[in-house]
DNA sequence: ATGTGACTTCCAGTCCGTA
DNA sequence: GTACGGACTGGAAGTCACA
């Protein structure tokens, strides 16, 4: 598989900023540290499915749309859809 | 969220079943430990994203698809799509 | 408001076995 | 073929200080 913390990180960062919150606000809205957000959005770290929930629980999103890659991803064609 | 780890645990037995594959096959296939792999159908472990893609690529699912809620999961009304 | 380093704790993940 | 146990290792989880 291709880099998935790498799609995770920027997903998060996107789907934040659509949002307009900073870092502080969503990782207290999950309920995670806010320097632990960043290293995430680092992709630094492979979260759990239950970090991954929390996030998604905080941007109000279905899970699985922080691991779908960007549209025209080298990949997409073969294994997305 | 909802209990991902169950969700996860679901999926990855139905695709793997359907696949007509056992966990010690799927397991191999994926590169991760064939106990592992029984503890994570259990729903045991909050597995990561990178051995989520592992397990993605073995079953030829994109990695999202691991996470999807089933049809008529009580809390997919209001979350997915 | 974010990046980063240093740190500790605990669980994801491996490897052995038995039933 | 699968469930479950024990013992172990590395890395995710979580906190804090400072630039």
């Amino acid at each position: 598989m291709e880099d998935l913390p790498e799609i995770v990180a920027t997903n998060l960062r996107k789907l934040r900023r659509d949002r307009g919150l900073s870092q502080e606000e969503l990782a207290h809205r999950a309920g995670i540290d806010r320097s632990y957000l960043g290293n995430i959005e680092r992709a630094e770290y492979s979260v759990t499915v239950v970090t991954l929930g929390k996030l998604a629980v905080a941007l109000d999103v279905p899970p699985a749309k922080l691991l779908e890659l960007p549209d025209r991803h080298p990949m997409r064609k073969r294994l997305v859809r």
